[in-house]
DNA sequence: ATTCATGATTTGAT
DNA sequence: ATCAAATCATGAAT
């Protein structure tokens, strides 16, 4: 029992063995009372001397029980109960105004709303930790730009779980704590007088140290989110070099697109799942739509700036996507003529729309200056013209094969294949290879777009220094 | 320390 | 919303 009381003490501050009890003793005897009774008398001293000894005692369980119950049953005990009620009317007045309503604390507020502003706090958005972990674990769904978050929302979702598991902790706890106080309370209701008033602020106290408590939570909390916070955005704004690989393989995608390289959604996605995989570099870095779009805003432009500078760049794409490239080519030729030579689409079928770009396109420029150096017998087509009639590829000739590219990279591509294949000899440190094919007299791709604008078959803007010179 | 390369951001236009 | 262009800011090479 006294150890409760102790906690009491600790906790709030306030005495239960204390303030009424000495101060309302041996004050006065119980007045309104013509006590003439001598054993009356004698009661009261006894009862008295109990209670001022009582907590002078070390009372073992069944000890307190004893008495508890003597007390209880004491004849003398409801008057002195009223006594004790009148005293604590009077010495009660002091205690009440001390500390009134807790103004709400500005710095607790702070943190509330940041937590809330973070998402900690407030209601769980969008399916919250399950499926945040199930994204961050499978991270196939190809969504968009959350992958850059992914981890991000699933470390701020580990601090909101703990949070919220801490918090339950503290609430139940102080939950417990007020119960049982309010039980003890109660129960010595039935020694001394405690007014519901009390029992409030006894309650009050109480959840003022445990908010105290969780104050500090919110506050590490808070702290938490934070650092999280400053460290990936940070991340995101600190420029960290792509990979290698990440870089390969824009490249290619860019260069082998030049005529049009504004790859679309899919592709950007298509693109930015293959540079983030760099399974051999473990934690290379994973990369987001949103950064693969910054990289071809920042290529076209910087290409498009000086495209001397790239030339070399473009060249060595050329050739690594040639590679394949004449495999599929030659596979695809052969295949057209095993399959039927005379039949012109058997190749690769296009479509009107991309073709019309890419080989007007090419005709303007590359394809012009190398085909009329070499073996002639191309027939370029003058306009939309669906197919590209080509031949000797490594040397053999596949006449009258004749292809129609649909993947308008390979349209790209072949421009390179031919240039290895058909004797582009000055490519290399020459500036004609990569031209700006797909801009146009102003400077802009999109401009290329029109078919109309880019089908004159005559040498383009700035007559491209055509090698004719053979 | 300086310079260049490059990813990210901002701004303004469409 | 997406792009071009300018700009910022950093990483890496010198």
């Amino acid at each position: 029992m006294d150890e409760q009381a102790r906690i009491m003490q600790a906790l709030g501050g306030v005495s239960l063995a204390g303030h009424s009890v000495q101060g309302g003793m041996g004050l006065q005897p119980p007045h309104g009372h013509d006590g003439t009774d001598d054993g009356r008398k004698q009661d009261i001293g006894d009862i008295l001397h109990q209670i001022m000894t009582i907590t002078d005692q070390s009372l073992d369980e069944a000890q307190a029980k004893n008495r508890k119950h003597g007390l209880n049953c004491h004849r003398m005990k409801p008057a002195l109960f009223s006594v004790l009620c009148e005293i604590k009317e009077k010495t009660g007045l002091s205690i009440r105004g001390s500390q009134e309503e807790d103004p709400p604390d500005p710095q607790l507020m702070r943190l509330d709303n940041m937590l809330l502003a973070e998402g900690v706090s407030g209601p769980e958005k969008g399916g919250g930790s399950a499926a945040a972990a199930a994204a961050a674990a499978a991270s196939g769904g190809a969504s968009d730009n959350s992958i850059e978050h992914s981890d991000y929302r699933s470390k701020l979702t580990q601090i909101r779980q703990i949070y919220h598991t801490e918090l339950e902790k503290y609430e139940q706890a102080c939950n417990e704590f007020t119960t049982h106080v309010m039980n003890l309370l109660r129960e010595q209701s039935r020694t001394r007088p405690i007014s519901p008033k009390e029992i409030e602020r006894m309650v009050g106290i109480i959840h003022r140290k445990f908010s105290s408590i969780q104050m500090q939570l919110k506050q590490s909390t808070c702290e938490a989110v934070m650092i999280l916070r400053s460290r990936f955005l940070d991340a995101r704004r600190k420029r960290r070099n792509f990979s290698k690989q990440a870089t390969e393989i824009l490249n290619e995608y860019f260069y082998s697109h030049l005529s049009n390289p504004y790859p679309s959604e899919e592709a950007k996605e298509e693109l930015a799942k293959k540079c983030s995989i760099t399974v051999s570099q473990g934690v290379g870095s994973t990369i987001t739509v949103s950064q693969v779009s910054n990289w071809f805003g920042n290529k076209r432009i910087r290409y498009k700036k000086n495209i001397g500078k790239f030339q070399e760049e473009a060249n060595l794409y050329a050739a690594k996507t040639a590679v394949t490239a004449a495999h599929a080519v030659a596979a695809a030729v052969q295949n057209s003529q095993t399959n039927s030579p005379t039949t012109p689409n058997s190749g690769f079928q296009m479509k009107d729309e991309e073709f019309q770009l890419d080989s007007a396109e090419s005709k303007n420029t590359l394809l012009t200056n190398m085909f009329t150096g070499s073996s002639g017998s191309f027939n370029l087509p003058n306009s939309g013209d669906m197919f590209l009639s080509m031949q000797s590829l490594n040397g053999d000739s596949y006449q009258g094969a004749q292809v129609g590219v649909n993947v308008q990279s390979q349209v790209d591509t072949l421009r390179h294949v031919i240039s290895q294949t058909a004797g582009y000899s000055e490519a290399l440190g020459g500036n004609t290879m990569y031209s700006p094919n797909g801009l146009n007299a102003n400077g802009g791709w999109h401009d290329a777009m029109t078919p109309s604008s880019v089908i004159s078959p005559t040498e383009g803007p700035g007559s491209v220094h055509s090698d004719t010179s053979n």
